[in-house]
DNA sequence: GATGCTTACGTATGACGTAATGATT
DNA sequence: AATCATTACGTCATACGTAAGCATC
């Protein structure tokens, strides 16, 4: 079970190929048969199926665990390392789509007022990725939005020992269409809309609404993408609904609802790992208020 | 980063010894310091100091890592082994001390009948013992019990890919002393305790309870034991307050008031990884109701 | 017959043990 | 002086590359 091997193991199912595999980890065909060979006689169980290139019942297995352990295994090195380094003044910072608010964004402002040399960059991705940037040391902090019920954390890729403190705690809406018969009441109750038709987006996924709510909330149309102004345009054209964040809505094409129940709200969390004393500290002192 | 040597280095911090290592793991005083020395090199920092021997920060923060990432490791083999290994008789359950409540027994006892096959073993340990010796399959099925808001997940140590599904929700209360004060009232509010003196028990640790409803909570005693019979006797004379599910209360030495707010419950739940048909796949099937 | 995985074999790297060296109490 | 970690060196295992073999499309 070396993480040699695991590696080459993954990316031979990625490919589904031996030396396409090879060619990306820089290794001949047969050192990368041997390392798959090696890895199944450790187990004593074959891992993948030949021609075509497949994993077996045990590989697919095998591989639910070894990106997670990869993933802490880098992440324990930058930690380490990050723990050692010299601080700096660029600070990059992974942020997910809907965790740049009002209120996050004014506290960066006052950041970088109090410290003008500051550099930030913002490099926008998916929560897991963002997770992933800020525990291998790509990133020196994240912010990671999701849907919560209040006060609760949000359930975020396990990467080993990282601190996620909450920054904001936001009302959510419904956005619907303007025209839309429950568009004139005051508020909206969850379960009134489980038979409606929803968007499916990065920005609001059902599969977590499901989870928090209930079953239901059947798609109306599957949007990748983490444009907030094509959804409102989605929304406003029948798609069908999705929650955001009651910021994301201003002057909005859509109409924006309060939710009644259940109390959900749009929870934005700072990640980081180690901080020594320095600027990435002192953002983050800001940044969680 | 090879886990041979994060495994090396974990049992010399423990010992804090070279030599006392080696004897531990089979290898001379010698091999173990070029382990070290390669684990250093391989970071480009001091791991640990020497003469006393013990972790430098580095080093510190690494141990956080390594623990987690071996028990990942050896969770990820045991989990591939467990799938494709043929189906036993003999079940093993690991279970935290309170986890075994009434409704969980009649379970049990309704699988054995359906089964009379059916060879069971319970070996109570620790929250974190039991997820691990699910994890590493040391045992077939889990059974772990905590405090969390009414259908909150228990928070669980993360040992990869596992499922864990709740399998009983009972109603918390306060145990006091008969005398006591509050001893006449309907119902408890926990914010009206804060301030009182507590047990320190690993059956209601007082950590969670901080992490679920705010600070306070002073430590009346400590005791360091998983017997109900004892917490009670100590609540009975007056050593501090402790929450028990109700279930564990009858015909106690010490008065149990129902919990009124904020609303918590004592949540049992189901652990086990890779279950493939056969007794222990039928088992969790009727515990989990 | 071409493509792609496996096997055989030679080489080189490195991991451990023995034994000598050095440091600390 | 005794204890314990480090360094030096010899040996053995193993991991990779080259090249030949073999199965599948």
């Amino acid at each position: 079970m070396d993480p040699h091997l695991l590696t080459t193991f993954v990316t031979v199912a990625r490919h589904g190929s031996f030396s396409a595999a090879a060619a990306e980890l820089g290794y001949t065909q047969s050192a990368v048969s041997q390392q798959i060979a090696a890895l199944e006689a450790d187990l004593g169980l074959p891992l993948l199926l030949r021609r075509p290139v497949e994993p077996t019942e045990a590989g697919r297995r095998l591989l639910e665990h070894a990106g997670p352990l990869l993933l802490r295994l880098r992440a324990a090195r930058a930690d380490v390392l990050r723990a050692a380094a010299r601080p700096g003044h660029r600070l990059r910072l992974a942020v997910t789509p809907l965790a740049v608010n009002p209120v996050v964004a004014a506290r960066l402002a006052r950041a970088r007022a109090g410290n003008p040399r500051l550099e930030v960059s913002l490099h926008t991705c998916g929560r897991d990725q963002a997770v992933a940037m800020v525990a291998e040391g790509r990133a020196d902090l994240g912010l990671a939005d999701g849907l919560a019920a209040p006060s609760d954390p949000l359930r975020l890729l396990d990467a080993g020992p990282m601190t996620a403190v909450g920054v904001s705690e936001e009302e959510l809406v419904v956005a619907l269409p303007a025209g839309h018969p429950l568009a004139g009441r005051a508020a909206l109750a969850l379960a009134d809309l489980v038979d409606a038709r929803w968007l499916q987006t990065p920005l609001c996924p059902l599969a977590r609404l499901r989870d928090l709510v209930g079953d239901g909330f059947p798609v109306g149309l599957d949007y990748q993408g983490d444009n907030v102004h094509t959804v409102l345009n989605l929304v406003a054209a029948g798609h069908g609904l999705t929650l955001l964040p009651a910021s994301a809505l201003s002057g909005a094409a859509a109409a924006g609802l309060p939710l009644a129940a259940p109390r959900l709200v749009h929870r934005v969390e700072l990640l980081h790992g180690a901080l020594p004393p320095g600027p990435a500290a002192d953002l983050a002192a800001v940044l969680s208020g």
